[in-house]
DNA sequence: GATGAATGAGGCTTCATTCAT
DNA sequence: CATGAATGAAGCCTCATTCAT
């Protein structure tokens, strides 16, 4: 399908450009050059350049949960799942440090707020794994019982800082580190 | 006094766009306009955009490093210290939630990413009282031997995290949640 | 041919209003209007106002020269070659009185001083027909034995000024006078 | 006479600054700096930048003639009288290379297109002593009987193109070029 | 008179988006 | 459907000129 392969010419193309350069650093032309398609086309498949912006992180965040989920044992202790997860994340986020670049410059910006609130929140009818174990350890006297906004930051906070460090080459996350860095970040939660 | 007037008539309005929008979402014009003065002046005062964003982050940084070092008393525990600076950032950014969302921004930009190379890989000639309590805590054998970045990010993603959430209302960052999330951090570095 | 079209009326509206107002009279939007395209449009072809000043020359010197250069027999004595450039130079330029308002302007400007300095003292690699007139009559002992820039002095300045006075309506170029001021300038710069 | 002082330290400073980087490379502010005087002083004495530059022509102008006119002889034959001027002119430009790339500024320039029409068309009133030697030598027969436009091109094309040259550093205006040089544009003026 | 901070019109350039081919 | 030339609004910055002190 011709139409499936410019489009993702077009996701790729800006995924590698954006994650580089920011948002603001890439005209569409740009794009368009990079995707070896005509700067018009990428109006057929994306309304605008916010659209694309936006829709690029779905695919992404996609992309993530997909991995997250496989494998992932419902029925293990809590403790495991929580673990299994954020180890996964970062073994995603190392093995593709574009797209870890795009959803931190997705998340630091106006895009990324509303989607924020969204999760810890908790918008109605949105799934969140991740969400569900906080629910359930507080539920369960496992977690401290905090705001689960409060239980993100301090689980998730030092692992995107640490990624992002990673990925500048400002350390090396190697897996002592992230055995030591995962069990910090439970340690800090749990009640 | 006019001089000064202006200066910090267009210091103050920078901040608050750009807190709220973005760099790339505030265009000279505006903080001319929000500024209550032409848009010739703000280059009176400021060689370009990117001296006004640059100079802008540096006055804040003053203002908190000045904020933070009232007090501090360089004899007592290390511990104590760590404990010491991380609330009184904490409070110092409740207070000034702009700034915070400021120097967020301005570390989420190709600006900020140079400033914390320099900082967290000891640029020669650079003071930090921070990173001087991590080299000697690590040195005492009283903080994990990682690099100082990851400390960092240990010490500070959920931190920053957790202001972030607080400044847009997705929790409230009440003293028992500081008490503890603070506690975290440390057991997060400490051997 | 829509390509040429635009790209050939930017050129000629270029051309239009720098002659009459000079570099600095002319608004890159005025040429736009002018020239019937949008502001952004010149820039498809020209990468600033510099390159288009710049490139326009270029293109005029390579009209020119190829007029010249038309009928020029290499194998004539001197003093023919010589008396057939300068007519012929001045043919064009009655031609093309715009062509040579422009020119002058480049010439009497930042960008044609280099531009000089490349031809009287002898850039390596630059042809120029007229200069290996200079050099072979200088060898030959035809020409008085001056440095190259004083020959194309002698030779061209009366021209370029009555060309001028010429084309500002202050003096009627007609065959008798180019008969005798060109006989004038052979007089000057032959031995 | 303060008052002189500063108007001197304006001019002063338009010529040197004007003269090297061209009429529109200078900002009123620039001129002010480097006569230190306030950047509303100059509108003190001048106008406008238009009337600043206008009016610093004129006073070059005027000192210019007063030195040609020291020590010309009325009575001396024509050609003598000719290349008396024009030796004159030279030393003084050579002398005052500043002035000579002013001049030539102006002259190149639309304000000068009209001063020089009032030259070589012969403004009622207007008293010009090079161009009272072209009339009476046409008159006599001694000159050839173009109109004064050509003849002033003819006489004095080559030299300004020799200045120019000279002050460029393209060429060195010795006295052996000198004599050449102006015999060369008498003999092509002289019937 | 002198100052220079302030102004804002206007210049150059970029780039998201459209549309004729 | 795809293209990419064309558009023009909008951004950054400069600088001649004014005016309160």
């Amino acid at each position: 399908m011709k139409n499936t392969d410019k489009h993702d010419e077009i996701v790729r193309a800006s995924l590698e450009l954006i994650a580089e350069k920011g948002f603001h650093g890439v005209p569409m032309s740009m794009i368009a050059k990079k995707a070896g398609v005509g700067a018009g086309t990428i109006y057929r498949y994306f309304n605008s350049k916010d659209s694309l912006i936006t829709e690029l992180h779905q695919e992404l965040e996609e992309k993530i949960n997909l991995y997250l989920y496989q494998g992932y044992k419902i029925d293990r202790p809590l403790k495991d799942r929580f673990l299994y997860l954020i180890r996964k994340l970062m073994q995603y986020f190392i093995a593709h440090p574009l797209h870890f670049r795009y959803m931190e410059q997705y998340f630091n910006s106006p895009y990324g707020i509303s989607l924020h609130r969204d999760r810890v929140l908790g918008k109605p009818g949105r799934h969140d794994i991740l969400m569900d174990i906080f629910v359930e350890g507080i539920d369960k006297k496992i977690l401290k019982d905090f705001p689960k906004a409060a239980l993100f930051s301090i689980a998730f906070g030092p692992l995107i800082s640490l990624m992002r460090d990673h990925i500048l080459g400002f350390v090396n996350l190697d897996e002592n580190l992230i055995q030591q860095a995962t069990e910090a970040c439970w340690d800090g939660i749990k009640r």
